[in-house]
DNA sequence: ATGAAACATGAATCACTATTCAGGTAATGG
DNA sequence: CCATTACCTGAATAGTGATTCATGTTTCAT
């Protein structure tokens, strides 16, 4: 942790306004738009407050990324918890997915954007995602729940999938509704496109 | 078309100079990184020749964009018309837009980083494609090639699954070919995951 | 061959904003 | 209630790099 830690409470509080500044600001403008002045404009601080917490624009962009990713799982593993079978699993993460995109698009578009600029940051957040995206594969391929012969390689085709969806259906917006859109793309995932 | 046209031979020349740079250092340095004089320097000419054909470093990013587009439409079209039913058009279009992306990755990248840089363009390129897509899935349906009630939120996905092999396997590289990827890939969208 | 239109130059400008810092104020343990 | 650490301020710094422009050079239609 390169950020350092508030130690009083105060510091505390001040140092979630930063975060909480910057995850509206970079949220909306993007990173290269986004200038320390409106963020800390927005957190209600002075400018220099901005440097006793974070060593740079870059680092409090980097710990959104991560913040994201801890809501993302608990979000998804909480969902998916509530469910018996993997097929099942794969529909309401899936329209769990995109709702929690449309609820945090800002978050979402600084993780997208993190592949340029933290690239480290995007891909340790993808592949700490696809790792127990494949790890359930496996299990369920064993039980019998799917087949699934290559696990790696269907871990990343289906995050691609929701990706795709929740760019299109979710930021973009439709009038159509986010269940409609999982439930269709579920029934090509379970049952494929061959008539 | 805002950027200028060059009138001559000698002029067409340089324009063609200064794009091939730009997709080199856009492509490998991103477009933060990038500057005009290193692209002016990578095509050997003055820093301010690149303003006689281009207005902005915005306006050649967004003609490498529009590149990439026609690249890309005409790659697939290409393989895709050699196939006779639709299933087949998936697995080669899958594995020739993995092939592509392999062989055009600074093209990919800013493509990508399109979405922060020019978010019109982005969404050009993208939908262009997929109504496209949405087209053939459609008469596909119809000739009874595929079952698939709703062929937009199909196309979506199926861009997405391709995109999300396509970062993870053509760009980040790894030993597995991408012919088995498209193999394995093809097999969930063609019979689904239900065993 | 010639002059107008195109093209090329590269140093100077100019706006922008991340980061620093010297000089304060608040919190807290003893 | 001190002394010390933690926190805060906001103006100044300082590096950057996109864009401009005054001045040449080349092309090419006539």
């Amino acid at each position: 942790m390169q950020s350092k830690q508030p130690k009083t409470r105060r510091g505390q509080h001040t140092r979630e306004q930063i975060l909480a500044a910057a995850e509206q600001v970079f949220g909306s403008q993007g990173f290269a738009a986004a200038s320390i002045a409106e963020i800390t404009r927005e957190a209600g601080v002075a400018q220099g407050t901005f440097y006793i917490y974070f060593p740079s624009k870059e680092a409090v962009f980097r710990e959104l990324v991560i913040e994201m990713g801890h809501k993302t799982r608990q979000a998804l593993s909480k969902v998916i918890a509530e469910v018996p079978d993997r097929l099942s699993a794969e529909y309401v993460g899936l329209r769990a997915f995109l709702e929690f995109v449309k609820s945090h698009s800002g978050l979402y578009r600084i993780v997208e954007e993190a592949q340029f600029v933290d690239p480290q940051s995007y891909r340790e957040y993808f592949v700490t995602f696809a790792d127990a995206y494949q790890k359930r594969l496996e299990q369920a391929a064993m039980r019998g729940d799917i087949k699934c012969e290559d696990p790696e390689v269907i871990a990343w085709a289906l995050m691609g999938l929701a990706k795709g969806l929740g760019e299109r259906f979710a930021l973009w917006g439709d009038e159509r509704s986010l269940d409609q859109v999982a439930t269709t793309a579920f029934k090509m995932i379970s049952g494929g496109l061959k008539p």
